[in-house]
RNA sequence: GGAUGGGUAUGCCUAGCGGCGAGGGCAGCGGACUGUAAAUCCGUCACAAAGAAACAGCGCAGGUUCGAGUCCUGCCCCAUCCA
């Protein structure tokens, strides 16, 4: 259930109540692919620094470690020990990852497995009976994500095929939610809208299913190559064809600057591997921008990642010790500078969901950005 | 004193066995990364350089050869073993 709680603009501050919790938005949703932060971080860590929700992944969790042995052991939630929403994923996305491992047929997806090669098949309704094992909370459409650079015709009909792909992951998705044996018998689906930079494409296509009723609505197939502005000028022409009393969630994105310029624009839900995959290779979010800890001029910098940061690493330790763990390639390093980051883009959400309860989000949103383009770390 | 194996570029390790203006790795330095095949990948890492020509370089000095890290001689170092 969606529940808009203030306005300002485009720009929505609510909460979606799910059986796992209700979710502040807007918010980043932590990326756990495997079911598992990258850098080594916990759920406990998690719960430390504040993340609302966890994403997992269909397709890498199917491969491995298998999806029914996870329902076996009680569905992701427990697995895990993670008690909070949790998003997975459809596979949709390795569709466009995998691209060299895969063949798509109206049916579904015939991939070889990045692991062993072996033969995978997933249509709407393997990915959907996956997620239902999984029992995560929210699960996604099973989709393709067509690159930015696709044909207009190559995107006409991959657009119209996930529209047919969706009326098989809704009716599946109900069947499965009426089991006896389902996990969550409330797991959630959203949709998910494409069309690469045609407008038309998209907005067409977010009328299209925005009639077939959906738990909530995510924008997918963006920032994979096109430009910011392009990127900002697809969510401002979809957005207001999308139901407004159902969440809205920009795929994959991303930036801090490319989130606050997404809720101008009206999303509720973001998720990116940034704040993981910068923190393993040493670079850090701060207030005043980017920083690589990497570089040599951090070598006698004894100040925290930023002065002030409540996180587990600028409590306690420098930049110049961080560093040293790195080059050391000592797995607390990545693990502190993950946490840095997670704790850092979980904050800024929490500065937007207030800014927005307060009503002045425009300015919150400039003034951040004005600090995070002045470079000064 | 004897035997054997070695000394390869900016710091370390190493390929090379007659066409080498010398390949690779580590370390260093820098960069990239957007629903994670990513603790990964890319660049740089002797001098010079727009390009061309010429010149330097494999412990040192000679030699053989059209041509020498590569073969020969002597020397200097290092390692291991034997006295």
């Amino acid at each position: 259930m969606y529940k808009l709680l203030k306005q300002e603009g485009r720009a929505k501050r609510a909460e979606v109540v799910t059986v796992h919790g209700t979710i502040q938005t807007p918010v980043f949703m932590n990326v756990g692919t495997v079911a598992a932060i990258k850098g080594a971080v916990s759920t406990a860590d998690l719960e430390e620094i504040g993340t609302q929700v966890e994403l997992s992944n269909t397709y890498h969790l199917h491969v491995r470690t298998g999806d029914e042995t996870i329902k076996k052991l009680g569905g992701l939630h427990k697995f895990m020990s993670w008690n909070k929403p949790i998003l997975t994923d459809s596979g949709g996305f390795q569709v466009f990852s995998l691209a060299g491992l895969r063949k798509i047929k109206e049916e579904g997806v015939y991939f070889n497995s990045h692991i062993d090669g072996r033969k995978i098949f997933m249509g709407p309704e393997e990915s959907m009976r996956i997620q239902s094992n999984l029992a995560s909370t929210i699960a996604m459409a099973f989709d393709e994500c067509p690159s930015s650079k696709a044909e207009r015709q190559y995107v006409v009909n991959s657009v119209e095929r996930t529209t047919r792909w969706l009326e098989r992951c809704k009716k599946e998705m109900n069947r499965l939610n009426a089991l006896e044996d389902t996990i969550n018998k409330n797991q959630m689906l959203f949709a998910i809208n494409q069309g690469a930079i045609f407008s038309d494409i998209r907005i067409e296509h977010a009328k299209r299913i925005s009639e077939m009723d959906l738990d909530g609505y995510a924008i997918g197939g963006l920032a994979v190559g096109e430009t910011h502005e392009e990127m900002y000028h697809i969510l401002e022409e979809t957005v207001p064809h999308l139901p407004k009393d159902k969440p809205t969630y920009l795929m994959g994105v991303g930036t801090p600057a490319n989130i606050l310029e997404g809720v101008e624009r009206g999303v509720d839900f973001f998720d990116c591997v940034y704040p993981t995959r910068n923190g393993r290779h040493g670079h850090l979010y701060t207030n005043h921008g980017k920083i690589n800890l990497f570089n040599a001029k951090y070598e006698l910098d004894q100040k925290p990642i930023e002065e002030g940061c409540g996180c587990p690493a600028c409590r306690r330790y420098s930049r110049a010790y961080i560093r040293h763990l790195l080059k050391a390639k000592e797995m607390l390093g990545m693990r502190l500078c993950v946490l840095h980051n997670l704790y850092f883009y979980n904050t800024m959400m929490t500065e937007i969901r207030d800014a927005l309860d307060a009503g002045n989000f425009a300015a919150y949103k400039k003034s951040k950005l004005e600090g995070m383009e002045s470079g000064e770390s």
